[in-house]
DNA sequence: TATATTTTTGTATGCGCTTACATTTATTCA
DNA sequence: TGAATAAATGTAAGCGCATACAAAAATATA
């Protein structure tokens, strides 16, 4: 098979010997390229990977076998003599709701910028789970990873350690924290909130959080609600915090369990958009006006947030920025350069029409 | 470094071998294990990969070294000398909107069953792009390649077929589609929604559709939608027919545009639950009565289209069994089975309450 | 022009694993 | 019990590339 292939070189029709040769033949491998060329595989590993080190005259030379003969060069083959796989693993908690969306493409497309492949698995927000998905990416040998949050089982940070594999955390930002952390601070984030409320005049508030065991981010937020509205002066009735999936279903059904207290809350604080639709379309579908009988506000300024009537009042959070900071600060590791440990982004409390003053002002 | 790791082994304390070891030398090798087990690398080797074809007494000896020493093999160099990276490859065309979640997240658990891992990225529904894509894939090494729709770049065919990756296509279905593919059909089941609404006595439709050009899931939806109503005899008027991106915001404008105009429809029919949302959101803050002045149709039922107020009339899409489907057709295809080509899913239009029969019937 | 220096290229090893084949050991059967 | 057969294990050759080091070529220097 081989014969034809050395043939047609001869002959001068490397393009036909290429053309005729593929099909059947294996692919070009570094050393067809470079006994076609003339060269040496190591001068065709060269023109690959550090072009410059090459004479002009024979690196063209090179590059035009390799795209004459539609080398590609062997992904195994390079990881195990370089020992760099050039993919980056991420673990999310899911894809659903699009939470994670905007940034994990951005995250990816700055990775690919690098050329960098990016590993997405998903944990399902089962600490468990993100240490097995952890051990699958570390075992399919990337170089570096990406994660969710600020706490994950501690035999995560010391496998990581333990194979010198840069990691960053994302969605999250502490200037306590131990780690390498691309994100924003959840707990002052979220207090932000309640200080609109009671400035409107609201007493009475519930709030629906997402689970709060081994969830940092949903449980930063829910403590920075409460202590907003513990400093506010403001108690928190019993049974009016609800912690559910992120589900619109479990949105409204929270909505419904608090609307139908007692003493409903006039203000309802939701700990990320999924939860507040859900809570906005609970009160449509039961006829509840929002925000005269009760305001909502969300966390994340997810694509609905804007659309929904009203319109939703939420923290918006520069997830693309997050994304791309995140995937840069991995690359200057991977190339030796130290570049910030730690980067808080800013968020911005988005006012829109989910809240308002409460209809009727207790009178005292 | 390795004179203490085998002082140790002779010691009987390989734990606290690995303990000590491991942290200043480098990760264990297969030969380690094999020294260290008293057998040869290629016990050791199928220890890993057929455990039943070694004696159970070796078989244990060697999993608890293997395990005492932590040793983990290395994925470049099985991918190397195996010719299989154990890595899928899929190209979607977004994260956005979380249109893609279920059948993704589906397929990646149906992989990880099978020790397959997923490389996902997207292309922005640019087919050019997904070209670009589809190589990195494939340079990467991937086993096999998962790709959204029916219509591709011929290029992605012959560099498929040319390495010979075995590759499913998905979210679409053709009786007479030349390649795999695991999905519906688009257009026969966008044609039974029109049939809905004509039996409900709509006579004036608008239809948003998502943009046709290099989308054939979008293509065949609109072609079903607009030859159905042809069959009832319907003929749609000039400017009924919206093409937009897949985006809330544009699914409004383009429901304002179509119910601003001389004559607006009765019913519009959106080619996806994303725009209808749009729709129904638009026709909200826009205080028009839905299903009382204009019914709307979705198509995927999306996690949000039940919880609108109206809940959204939509087409069921099985996406979890697809995308199960689709994984464990490409697991068969390499372990060598032959499972069916093109498998073709149910689907199942969810009557809610975005639909009813127009309000003010024609006088004719 | 001859030598020293720098740049470019080649040689050859090994990354860590799988696997064909050879060898040894266990099992079966006459 | 011994030969024939089957099962388990070992030996050793790569897989395709990157790279340390050696050699050659180009360039600079005197």
């Amino acid at each position: 098979m081989r014969l034809h292939f050395y043939l047609c070189i001869i002959l001068h029709d490397v393009k036909t010997a290429a053309i005729i040769v593929n099909p059947p033949s294996k692919p070009a491998t570094q050393g067809d390229v470079a006994k076609a060329a003339g060269v040496s595989t190591a001068t065709v590993s060269r023109v690959i990977n550090q072009p410059e080190s090459v004479r002009i005259g024979v690196r063209q030379r090179v590059q035009e076998t390799i795209a004459e003969l539609q080398y590609v060069a062997d992904a195994a083959a390079r990881a195990l003599a370089s020992k760099r796989s050039r993919c980056i693993g991420a673990v999310i908690p899911t894809l659903a709701n699009a939470i994670f969306a905007d940034g994990i493409e951005a995250f990816e497309s700055q990775l690919n910028l690098s050329s960098l492949s990016l590993m997405l698995t998903t944990s399902g927000y089962d600490s468990q789970h993100e240490l097995t998905q952890v051990r699958t990416l570390i075992e399919r040998g990337v170089d570096a990873v990406m994660l969710v949050g600020l706490d994950h089982n501690p035999l995560i940070y010391s496998l990581l350690k333990q194979r010198k594999i840069p990691y960053v955390l994302t969605w999250a930002y502490s200037s306590n924290c131990p780690h390498p952390c691309v994100g924003f601070n959840n707990y002052e984030a979220a207090k932000l909130i309640p200080l609109h409320l009671t400035t409107l005049g609201h007493k009475k508030f519930g709030i629906i959080s997402g689970i709060s065991t081994g969830n940092d981010r949903a449980a930063d937020r829910l403590k920075g609600m409460e202590d907003a509205l513990t400093t506010q002066g403001i108690t928190l009735a019993q049974g009016s915090v609800i912690e559910c999936n992120y589900s619109i279903e479990a949105g409204r059904a929270a909505c419904r369990q608090l609307l139908t207290a007692n003493a409903p809350p006039t203000a309802i604080l939701c700990s990320n958009d999924v939860l507040a639709t859900g809570a906005l379309l609970e009160c449509q579908a039961s006829g509840i006006e929002v925000p005269g009988s009760v305001s909502i506000t969300g966390f994340d300024d997810l694509a609905i947030s804007a659309n929904l009537t009203p319109s939703l009042t939420t923290m918006h959070i520069p997830f693309k920025l997050m994304g791309q900071r995140a995937a840069q600060y991995l690359i200057d590791r991977l190339a030796g350069a130290t570049s910030q440990t730690q980067q808080q982004l800013e968020v911005e409390l988005r006012l829109r029409h989910s809240t308002a003053a409460p209809k009727l002002p207790l009178l005292v």
